[in-house]
DNA sequence: CCCATTTTTTAGATAAGCCTAAAAATATTT
DNA sequence: AAATATTTTTAGGCTTATCTAAAAAATGGG
């Protein structure tokens, strides 16, 4: 069995590396992690001796397969515990991260597939992430990033990548919400930025937030 | 903030303290925490310094009124989510106390309250014991112990006094739960054994059973 | 290719929570 | 009331996860 920290740096380390697949860093790791290098150096070295990630001393490390294995077992009881508590709680998508953060330890061979289906087997958590299944297997539709798309191209917002609390505040000002028909007005050369309809509204968006919002690939 | 094993000393301490309010040895504490005497002498010793027990050395220790307070917050987690866990996702009574027993440290202002709503304001447990409400009360119908019924009276079964594995089961297999009519019709002066009906059947139970079953003062 | 800078690892400390063994205090017997 | 037994505390160790400071390795500009 694991501790809470063993696993929470499988997870972190899982989302760094989930698109480029590289070696990590240590800095990179211990940044993610909120702590000193010297503590992800010793944590690595301790993942390493059990097999969960690779590391070469130096060099970095990225997780092993088994270690893989680990954290999408971690990431599947986090993002299903997140929509519990919007889908079942009534919380909002800025307020459930930090207790998923919590429940996603606990230890129990049936809770998570009872809570799965209790959930009714959901694909996407509230912020749009795909909830691994069963076998640990992300089955969802692809999906791409809304700064790729050319002006008058248009699909739904079924997610976004940056999940921290001020760039969901900022996107329930601007009442933007999963499940928008979101369509490209215009684009702006010279900073980037995006002049977007989103339902019946029409707003302005900057390249950043246009680069954090995925749009379902239709 | 409190660790997981404070947390798990002030809710047995409360446990072990409940009736009588007396002071409690460190063995007998040692015991209920399943660890060495040593060990319980430097967390009494801790939540002693924290102002959450009142120990005084060689003599013992009981819960402070601040400590008290903190236990009955766990307590009141561990059996609603023990209620979540029963109402919710299917568990049997006799399956959901090693999950509440993770699930009740997670920390979170508003997620207790929530899960209560949610669970329409439970009073009891799937055990039959009380909720304490958001303040921390327990406001629940009194009850008694089936052994002090007198042959011929009878009353419902709200709740078991031991809840473990071994005695859920053992109610599983003669089929009694919480909610059946029970009605004494005989007791055993030799070995102070209880005939009882419960609903449509008739069984025989040990005064030992008989003393773990709390019947509803009608 | 060398030297300075940056990154990474190691060394040594600390705090929590547990342990065993020994010492101290308390309780029980005779 | 002494001797013995039991209970409780203390002393000293171990592990996990963190830190700071120092050492070692890698990197990159000239
Ligand atoms: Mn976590
Ligand atoms: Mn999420
Ligand atoms: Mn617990
Ligand atoms: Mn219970």
């Amino acid at each position: 069995m694991l501790s809470q920290a063993e696993e929470n740096y499988l997870k972190e380390i899982y989302a760094l590396g989930e698109e480029t697949h590289e070696l990590l860093s240590t800095n990179s790791i211990a940044k993610k992690m909120k702590t000193k290098a010297s503590s992800a150096t010793d944590m690595l070295q301790k993942l390493s001796n059990k097999g969960l990630v690779d590391y070469t001393k130096y060099k970095g490390a990225r997780l092993s397969r088994k270690g893989e294995t680990i954290a999408m077992t971690i990431v599947r009881k986090h993002r299903l515990w997140e929509t519990f508590l919007v889908e079942k709680l009534g919380y909002n998508w800025d307020e459930v991260h930090d207790i998923a953060e919590q429940l996603e330890h606990i230890q129990s061979k049936t809770l998570t597939n009872r809570l799965d289906a209790f959930l009714e087997y959901p694909t996407r958590d509230p912020h749009g992430h795909p909830i691994p299944n069963i076998n640990g297997k992300i089955v969802t539709s692809e999906s791409i990033i809304l700064a790729d798309l050319n002006i008058n191209e248009e699909g739904i917002l079924i997610g976004v990548k940056d999940a921290s609390d001020n760039f969901l505040k900022y996107l329930n000002k601007i009442n933007i919400t999963i499940g928008d028909n979101i369509k490209i007005l215009d684009i702006e050369p010279f900073d980037n930025s995006f002049t977007i309809s989103s339902d019946t509204k029409q707003i302005t968006i900057s390249g950043n937030v246009a680069k954090n919002l995925y749009i379902k690939n239709q």
